[in-house]
DNA sequence: GGGTAAAATGTTCGATTATACAGAAGATAT
DNA sequence: ATATCTTCTGTATAATCGAACATTTTACCC
């Protein structure tokens, strides 16, 4: 005889009963800390962190030191914000990657402000661009030894970017020797990553075709992670920063094989 | 020894949370003092600073002697102008074009002058639109109602438009209710006709995806043609021009099945 | 039912992180 | 100018984390 009872439902979610309560409780509430649940569930902290963890790859919520925090799903319009500041490392990355650019090289560049910077770095060079920024293909747009391919999409106000799947089909045909591209979190373990998932589809896809991979991520980067992965950390060839970066992580950077550099000011 | 109650500690913000709340907190007011926060989150003065640190090189906020301030942001994309001939008769065409677009279209605009000046009667519409105008994605890219697609290519810098043949893969997967667009020459016998190979391509693979044609042409393209064809005269479904155009031609269209339309004076 | 592989959980410990504190250097106001 | 407030720098410390390994629980197969 078949006996469906309750327990058979039980079995069949696919997590436990802990890590269903805590989504619900970090929805509520906001933010947890895993001491409070490792008492509450009278498990070991470790367990509750490798909840966390689990959750966070699922996107149900973003871990922080000492706890976990709700998702903030506000990020369609609100902040067109991520430019400004921090300019001046910014700007010693951008020269400093621009100087990585040779004449008749095909090089990609993503929607970021640093490669927004490094245009006026290599303006008068001989190239080809491939980008899904209107900022940068503006800026060589008087250009007439710059070839730009603006690779097409919706267009997200926030960064002047384009965005969606079907830039897929077009890049694939592409051959790139050299993609520079920022990001929002640059960390040893979990890698280089990024807020905006559709942001993140258009550079993996241009990482995907592209020889060489230039990582320009500011002192402030590193140690961030955000919800969608772009690449292992040691599939970046160079990585650029800025001198506030502790020596030690551009060891750390150069035994992984990524070449760490870092910008000087050139003013 | 210290005798605080729990209320005073109030501190189940750690970390990340706080950093957020600050975010809001001068997003709000304006502008936040260091020694405030310090008292206000129970943390010592220098972890603040920290935390404005990080959140000034993410672009969030802008730090001042004492504390930080809200970030004020102007648009670095330079709105490219345009000068063209015949202003007048366009402004009258494009208006009168406006006034075709309905809430919930999806419409396709060209890159021409024409449709250009278009965008100014059709904002405020909900809308999406297909474009390979980067003037006319710009006009639209604060519009939050109004969704814009735009087709990749190589930049065609005299025009500001991108063109070449990866649209073609793109735009089948598309459909188009209304397709806005100019041309060089409108010819009786050689049909609506476009001197430069590569717009041409791109218009003709709208042309494919649309259910209605809206060619835009003015007095001056009356007769003329020239070398790449894009299509019939009498697969236009509507032809709107100016008042300077002999009635006789209107008849004629009529007459072909094409809906002849002439702008009037708005101002 | 017993055996076994896989998954979940616990334990330990060196590494990392957030934070406080103190003193020097810098900025501001009177 | 000088007194005061603010920031920066380095150091110390406690909390937290992550990795490796040990143990338990669960699932599955014969």
């Amino acid at each position: 005889m078949f006996d469906y009872t309750e327990d058979m439902k039980e079995k069949l979610s696919f997590f436990n009963e802990r890590q269903q309560k805590i989504t619900e409780m970090v929805d509520k509430s906001g933010s947890l800390r895993v001491a409070d649940l490792s008492k509450q569930f009278n498990v070991s902290e470790e367990t509750i962190r490798r909840d966390f963890e689990k959750l966070e790859a699922q996107g149900l919520l973003n871990r922080i030191h000492g706890g976990a925090v709700r998702i903030e799903q506000k990020s369609e319009i609100p902040i067109p914000k991520r430019r400004a500041k921090n300019i001046e490392e910014k700007e010693m990355i951008a020269a400093k990657a621009a100087s990585y650019v040779e004449d008749g090289d095909i090089i990609a560049m993503d929607a970021s402000t640093t490669t927004l910077i490094m245009t006026k770095y290599i303006k008068g060079k001989s190239l080809t661009v491939i980008t899904n920024s209107i900022g940068v293909s503006l800026e060589f747009a008087q250009e007439s030894d710059i070839r730009v391919i603006l690779i097409g999409g919706y267009l997200a106000e926030s960064s002047m970017s384009l965005v969606g799947n079907f830039a897929e089909r077009v890049i694939q045909d592409y051959h790139v020797d050299k993609f520079f591209f920022s990001c929002l979190g640059v960390d040893f373990k979990r890698g280089v990553s990024e807020i905006h998932e559709d942001q993140a589809l258009v550079k993996k896809q241009l990482i995907s075709i592209s020889e060489e991979l230039f990582l320009l991520a500011d002192y402030s980067k590193f140690g961030e992670k955000s919800l969608f992965r772009l690449c292992d950390i040691t599939e970046a060839d160079y990585l650029i920063t800025d001198n506030k970066v502790p020596i030690n992580t551009i060891r750390e950077l150069n035994n992984l094989g990524v070449t760490g550099i870092v910008g000087e000011k050139s003013d």
